[in-house]
DNA sequence: CACTTGACCTGTCCGC
DNA sequence: TGCGGACAGGTCAAGT
């Protein structure tokens, strides 16, 4: 569920909170949480300092003072907080969504020399973190079949519509969740710009035309700013930096909406699938052509 | 190469 | 109340 509006969110709230601080302990539960060896996480993690926080798609990267970085992929559950040396949890006036950290999902804990801590936790355990040089970052598979990022300023409406034209035989919704087509889109911003758009998610991506992709475009860039602005969505274990939840989910207009109305015209929203994944859709506004 | 499906996991929810 | 099974969805491997 963290798709980019979420992993910007932890972003800005890591580049906030931890910048600066030095890593005194490092702490795992699988080698697959964190799967470098103990030598190299000595010699380049503990006692190194964190310089920077980035993103790219799903991807945060941590650059430490050396030249190495930590990037990490929160994958479905996966959680980024941050806890001050007086740990809060639950209950207390900063209404952190989880408890008392490390918990029973928690798979890396990092310890600062201030005495703060940075909790990796993973109810799934789909999720990874990884030590490796800066330079080797960009020479991994995923980095290299990667497509732009949606948000950039140099990103058009054309070259948009470009990036489709290797997938035309397959639906607008798998396309749009394919991280080398765009970079960061998941399930729900997918659902959001595709009812934007008054778009069918099972569309042949062929069937669409230039000025839908333009306005498919504009609605994805809509939702995906609006999600930004509200902290991300959190529909089950979703939280930022701080554990909090984001805000977005109140302003879906489809996603998880099922018997809902439809704010544009009143219908009943259903859930279907595409893409074998789960689909929320106004079966009047987005009529599957054919 | 394009495209689809299953695997990876665990917690939750639904029906019996 | 307990239990089995479906479901949640990001990415990759393996299949057609």
């Amino acid at each position: 569920m963290p798709e980019l509006p979420e992993v910007e969110t932890v972003r800005t709230g890591l580049e906030r909170l931890i910048i600066g601080k030095q890593i005194s302990v490092v702490e795992f539960d699988t080698p697959k949480s964190f799967p470098n060896n103990a030598e190299d996480v000595k010699q380049f993690f503990v006692g190194t300092t964190i310089v920077r926080i980035r993103r790219r798609a799903k991807i945060l990267m941590i650059d430490l003072s050396t030249d190495y970085t930590v990037i990490i992929h929160l994958k479905m559950t996966g959680q980024l907080v941050y806890r001050g040396k007086s740990s809060f949890g639950a209950g207390h006036p900063n209404d952190s969504l989880i408890g008392d950290l490390p918990d029973k999902s928690t798979r890396v804990t990092i310890t600062f020399s201030d005495g703060s801590y940075l909790y990796f936790n993973d109810q799934r355990k789909f999720g990874w973190m990884k030590l490796m040089s800066t330079a080797e970052v960009p020479m991994i598979d995923f980095m290299k079949r990667v497509g732009p990022e949606p948000l950039a300023d140099s990103f058009t409406a054309a070259a948009f519509t470009q990036r489709f034209a290797r997938r035309k035989n397959t639906s607008i919704k798998a396309a749009l969740l394919d991280q080398s087509v765009v970079a960061g889109v998941g399930n729900i911003y997918a659902d959001e710009s595709l009812w934007g758009a008054q778009l069918h998610p099972a569309t042949r991506v062929g069937d669409i035309t230039r000025a839908q992709f333009t306005v498919l475009f504009s609605e994805l860039q809509f939702v995906l700013r609006l999600a930004i602005e509200k902290g991300g969505s959190t529909d089950r274990n979703y939280v930022n930096a701080e554990g909090k939840k984001g805000s977005y989910i109140d302003f879906a207009r489809v996603f998880r909406r099922e018997g809902y109305d439809c704010p544009r015209c009143g219908a009943s929203i259903i859930k279907i699938r595409v893409a074998g994944r789960g689909t929320h859709i106004c079966p009047v506004c987005q009529k599957q052509s054919v």
